[in-house]
RNA sequence: GGCCCCAUCGUCUAGUGGUUAGGACACCAGGUUUUCAUCCUGGCAACCAGGGUUCGAUUCCCUGUGGGGUCACCA
């Protein structure tokens, strides 16, 4: 039985996005499940959008989401000779041929078809030169590319794992350039002698490729390589069942782990576009979803990218986490300091205190900042919506008095919750004349942790000091 | 426009030639709670349309409609 061996191949132009990264995992998903390899190799072809420095954040993100390249990573930059050499054995067996048109010419030649209603198409122009022509032309050193000619009046078929049986006729297809004018190779040719090369058993790739499979094909038959299983995934949608892009909010993966997003559950959430495995369950971890993954079960249709189903995922993942209090809890803990430098010290109290009501670490931060600086608030909202005015301030006033005569050493919040309730029930109040002003005296907010957590992070000092600025509201 | 692809709740999806069409997210209501969140219970909500095939189609076929992708010396 032949190796099973998928690739990822990302250019290096910017910043890993999430439906690249779908891609990415159901390929290292259907190498893992088969016992197979996964790798990762560079398409930095093209020189125009290369960006300095993309190469390596997108292989540290893959690498934080655990999906390294089973082999050395390779650079299509550093292989030209090969492309070219294909590219010449092509020509000579008439497969290909030199092209000489100016950017000029074909964009008069569009423009033209365009007007006349045709299919915009190469219109073969170089194709019958002479060998002398050729010759002279190339030794005069006039810039030019190399043009796969695609065969006349045949009928491609391709059978895909995820779309079935597709074909299309040759008469559809342009003459595609293979090697561009600065001697780069185009996507299509580099891609497939790279796949040849590497022996790519399984090509895993997006949607957007379908329309180019045909040529891809063609110049696997040229060639005369042995073509890959094919599987295209459907693509991943903006709301508005768009192509996915920036604009209509965050796709940078980068983006996501800065905010707080886990991995795990970036990965989970991401495996359940367009995929499934026919059962209930939701929460996979990676072993689970190598152990399940098929390329039969993967959809046929678009999938919107939802936030909201990825913000579930993620709580549930921080709550589970911090429950479990492993390695991995840890691992948070650290990544919550370095995200708050100021108060890294905090970070475990915090973490704790808001792991239940939050989907990221960015919105831990947001919500917590009232530990920090007492936001602005009115005098009135201490006043709980059952009680008034009076209550109000006399619940506050045995608060101050009661909590003053507590040893620091027994501020906690379970004692001091304790000591609360008795001073409710004392004092013939209804909880919402205690708890309530009190926890808008700390916190300054309508919606918060308990009154009596938040004193225990604050402190005796702060919190007396806070419940003592809440009194002056009234005066 | 040419070519190609797709179509089950708002979203992600399961599913079958005969089902009360299932689950999850979101949303709503109730319970727990001092508030919020968590947690528990319940609710709302879908087979794009028209023709066939069939005893029977959400399911199979065709057409239409709708949506999307792609038509570069970008990948």
């Amino acid at each position: 039985m032949p190796k099973i061996k998928t690739r990822f191949a990302p250019s290096p132009t910017g910043y890993l996005h999430i439906g690249s990264l779908r891609t990415a995992l159901f390929s290292y998903l259907f190498a893992k499940n088969q016992k197979g390899k996964f790798i990762i190799r560079i398409e930095d072809t093209d020189r125009q959008r290369f960006v300095a420095g993309a190469e390596e954040k997108l292989i540290k993100v893959l690498t934080d989401l655990g999906l390294s390249s089973d082999e050395k990573i390779i650079r299509q930059s550093e292989r030209l000779k090969i492309y070219q050499q294909a590219a010449e054995r092509l020509i000579k067996e008439k497969k290909a041929y030199y092209c000489f048109c100016s950017q000029e010419r074909l964009e008069e030649v569009r423009k033209n078809q365009e007007q006349n209603k045709q299919v915009p198409r190469y219109d073969r122009h170089c194709l019958n030169f002479s060998d002398q022509e050729i010759q002279q032309r190339l030794s005069a050193g006039k810039k030019h590319v190399i043009r796969f000619k695609v065969p006349d009046n045949q009928i491609v078929a391709i059978s895909d794992q995820v779309y079935g049986k597709i074909s299309v006729k040759t008469q559809d297809l342009d003459d595609f350039v293979i090697i561009k004018s600065d001697d780069f190779p185009t996507y299509h040719l580099a891609n497939i002698v790279d796949d040849h090369e590497t022996n790519i058993s399984h090509v895993i790739r997006g949607d957007e490729w379908l329309p180019s499979l045909p040529k891809h094909i063609l110049l696997y038959q040229a060639l005369k390589y042995q073509a890959p299983v094919f599987a295209h995934l459907p693509l991943l949608l903006n709301p508005d069942r768009s192509k996915l892009s920036k604009r209509q909010g965050d796709v940078a993966v980068e983006d996501f782990l800065a905010k707080g997003y886990l991995p795990e559950a970036l990965i989970n959430y991401v495996a359940l576009l367009g995929w499934n495995p026919g059962t209930d369950q939701e929460i996979f971890t990676v072993k689970d979803l190598i152990k399940e993954f098929s390329l039969a079960k993967v959809n046929k249709a678009g999938a919107i990218f939802d936030i909201n189903k990825l913000n579930w995922f993620n709580a549930e993942y921080i709550r589970l986490i911090v429950k479990q209090k492993g390695e991995r809890y840890r691992q948070l803990l650290e990544q919550l300091q370095r995200l708050i430098p100021n108060h890294a010290s905090s970070a475990e109290k915090l973490l704790l205190l808001f792991c239940s009501r939050i989907n990221n670490l960015q919105e831990l931060i947001e919500q917590s900042r009232f530990l920090f600086a007492l936001p602005e608030y009115k005098g009135e909202l201490l006043i709980f919506k059952k009680s008034d005015q009076d209550k109000t301030k006399l619940g506050l006033n045995l608060l101050l008095g009661t909590l003053g005569q507590i040893h620091p050493d027994h501020w906690q919040d379970a004692k001091l919750k304790l000591v609360l309730e008795n001073l409710v029930a004392k004092n013939k109040l209804s909880a919402g004349d205690v708890f309530w002003p009190a926890r808008v005296a700390l916190s300054g907010l309508d919606k918060s942790p308990s009154p009596t957590e938040i004193m225990e992070f604050l402190g005796k000092e702060e919190s007396l000091s806070r419940v003592k600025k809440a009194l002056k509201k009234f005066d």
